[in-house]
Order: C-alpha cells, then structure tokens, then sequence
DNA sequence: CTAATAAAGTGTTAGAAAAACACTTTATTA
DNA sequence: TAATAAAGTGTTTTTCTAACACTTTATTAG
C-alpha cells in the first residue's frame, strides 16, 4: 500500500494528467456544447472536448478555468468536477489520465479566443453530438446525465441564462434541459413559490406582443433559505 | 493543446496515481466506514481510507477492485467512482493523483484479510470519524455526501442490509443514512408501493416479540422499471 | 394457561402539493 | 380600432404527504 510510495521511481512512472470541459451554453432555443476541431493526429479532424495537460506544478481545477478562459474569454464561470477518466488504453499515444468537468456559461457573454486551437470551436447542440476523439463521447454523454440530474436539485440553470430574463425563458430552458413539458401556471407558481426570482420593473423588449417582465436570480436569498435547510426542487 | 501530448519527454512527467475507497457498512444500529490505520510516514499511526497506487498497465475499476478484494475478500460489490483529487500538495512525498470511489457491502459479508496493511482496519461510525492523513477527511466527506444525494434517488440502501431483512430494519438504516425520521406506517406504504421488494414466507427469528415478515430487494423488477421511465425516490 | 408486553402491521383523516385546463389581460401590429 | 399572440391568473380535481390512532400477534413472565 502506501509504504510502497517510498520507492519512487519504481511505482511512480511518467504519463499525463489532462483536464478536459464540457461547456454547456443555451442560445434561446438549444442547449449547446462548446466543441473544438482537432488539427493534429492523433484523431485529426475529430470534433473533441476542450482540454490541456495539466502543468506540473499546477492543480487540474486551476488548469481547467486557464483552457476555460482561453478558450472563452470568461472568468469565474460555474464549474464542477465530473470525474476521472483513466482508462490505460484511452489515449493511443501512451497513458493520459484526464480529470473531466462541466461548466455553464451565458453564450452571449461568451468571446471565441483567437488562440492557435479555440479558434474553430462551435456551438454544438447537445442531440447533434456524435463521434468524438478518444472517449470524448462517453466524457460527454456523462456531463449531460450529472447536469440533467443537477438542474433538478439546484438553482443552476440561471449560470445558462442572462441576468435577466422572463419566465417563459426559464421554463423553455428546464424544458429543453429535461427534455420534458411543463405546464405554463404550474411552472410559474412553483417556481415563484420558492421566492428565489426578484421581480424586476423592466420589461421584454422587441417583441410583437405583451411584453413579459424581466427576473433576476436571487443568489443571496438563496444562501439564506439553505442555510434554513431549503431544498430546491425542480 | 493535444498537439503538445507529442512531445511526451517535456509534458509528461513522474507521479503516481492511486485509488481511495471509502467502504461503507451498517451494523444494524451504525452506518460505518472502514478505516485502515498507517503503519508508515508520512502520517504514520494516522487514519486513513483504504487504498493503493494503481499499477501501470491497471484501469483504476480494477486497481480498486483489487484493493477491496485484498481488504475484504468480497468480489462483485456495489462501487461506483466519486471524483479525483489531484491538489499539488495533497501528498508530501511527491504529486499523487487519487481517484477516489466509494463502495457499500454487506457487512456481515466482510471477512477481514490477512494481508499486511489490511489487518488493522476497523468499522468506525461515520459520527466518528475525525483526522485523517492527507485529504482523507475531504475524501470521506464527499463520499458520505453523495451516498447521502443517491440513496434518496436510487434503490441503493439494500447493499448495505442482508439479502433478507425487516421493513423496520430498512427504516432504520435510512433514518440512519439520511439523518431524520419516518413515519413507520407512511414508510412502508411508500416503499412497497414501488413494488420492488419480494415478501418472503421466511419471518425474523429470535426476537421477544411478534417477529417481523422478511423482503428481498427484486433487482429485475427495478430493471424492468427503469425502462418503463419509474425513478425511485426516497 | 393466561395476561402483559413489545413491536408488527393497518386504516383514517386532514392538509398540501401537483396536474389539468380555462380564462383574463395587455402591448403590439395590421 | 380590431385582431393577435403571448403574458399572466384562477379554479377544480386528483394525488401525495403527514399525523396519528388503532388492531394484530408471537413471545415471555407469572
């Protein structure tokens, strides 16, 4: 066990540690993933998840917000841990051991970076996601179940809209997230149950009818309500 | 980005990978974990959670599973990965990168293994645990979280009871589990409502007063379940 | 053999929450 | 000014939850 750790050189061997980010976006209509074009072998031309190797001195978390932010411009974006990939075979060019996260961005806040491999990153629908590199696929499909399941037990789905938005907006999002329908009322009065939305004066703009009225989320009442052993629910 | 991987002398660089398990237990009266104490520095008489430096041609899955084979004997137990932890100062000896797992037995099952670190390792109540060498305590407490989040949303409580047991003892261990109470008559309506225990003829023995009738979790009615679209829930 | 006991197991009711659906309101545009 | 299109509200029905009292039964003490 760990007494074997003193010898170092021989239960310590060289191979990599990368992180790689499924980014998710919603652009009004579709739940998006930030997805990058491989130009070099091996899997050149393969559409994959954004990623680096992580630095020796350096922790994935920290390395995961650097290729976030030089792929995207952002800072201080939502960002969980999925989990490790480290299969022996998943890299063909010897061992990788990749540590996966999911972050959600607001995809008008997002600014493509001209950096030599963000460039031709795009915004992918999450149900036209096919072949990836290496087992990007599976790091993906995988990212999608933990949001699924964590949009429905935490207030996260605002990180995935603007500041401001109507509650039509809110629900279409759930909607396009679950891949199920809500009722219109019943959707309303739970979510406004929860006293988790401010109200605000401003209203919809540019739209050909009754314009809706703009909410914010409430992150400060949110601390509150937990720490009162509040649990958001759907 | 990937096309740094191809120079592997310069970004790919020695350290260690290893597996941590936290093995969760019930006694009938405690949920506990299975602690192993340290024979060797760095921490040396520390407690700390099972585990062991994945070898190099060895998937992570199966470096735990042989770590948990080594320590209890069992094959085929409930497992499933919590996350890495892969902090640069987390191990004084030099950067290890640990996949952390959990796992629930049977702890009737457990037969405690002659091997040479895993004789000391003892069943501690999850109220009790304390310091821990390294992250272990992080480790621990992530794990103790997530078991918390599943085994409300996944029928999962039975791995850690007998194959055969008591309304009152499943009860109990999810009292136990979830830290509150429950109402026995509301309880048994909700579980057996889900149709996924087997009453068997077999009654408890050796008890003072009316015994109880036994179940057994059908797991092939909960598959068939899963594809008609039911979810388990508390 | 009988009564006390201790937990197993069931039934009932009141209240809360969810689902279904119809309706009213209002800014915009034709 | 009327039509429109979606915002926003109200009501009813059904289902679920919580609370709590009651009945049943094997065991043990007397």
């Amino acid at each position: 066990m760990y007494e074997k750790e003193r010898a170092q050189s021989s239960t310590h061997f060289t191979f990599g540690i990368s992180v790689d980010c499924v980014v998710f976006g919603f652009d009004g209509s579709d739940v998006k993933v930030l997805v990058i074009k491989r130009g070099t072998e091996p899997y050149r031309n393969f559409s994959a998840i954004p990623g680096d190797l992580v630095h020796e001195q350096e922790d994935p978390l920290d390395a995961t917000k650097r290729v976030l932010n030089e792929l995207t411009g952002l800072k201080d974006i939502y960002l969980e841990q999925l989990k490790a990939f480290a299969g022996v075979n998943r890299h063909p060019l010897g061992r990788v051991v990749t540590i996966a996260y999911y972050s959600l961005i607001k995809i008008s806040d997002y600014n493509p970076q001209p950096s030599s491999w963000a460039t031709d990153a795009t915004w992918t629908s999450i149900q036209d996601i096919e072949e990836m590199a290496f087992d990007h696929f599976e790091i993906f499909s995988s990212a999608l179940n933990r949001l699924q399941e964590r949009v429905r037990l935490r207030p996260i789905g605002f990180e995935l809209l603007p500041e401001e938005f109507t509650l039509a907006e809110l629900q279409y999002l759930y909607e396009k997230l679950l891949d199920q329908t809500f009722d219109k009322a019943n959707f309303r009065k739970k979510i406004l149950s929860m006293d988790l939305l401010i109200p605000l004066e401003k209203m919809q703009k540019a739209v050909r009818h009754r314009p809706a009225r703009m909410y914010r989320f409430d992150s400060n009442r949110y601390a509150d309500l937990t720490k009162k052993n509040f649990h958001f629910e759907l």
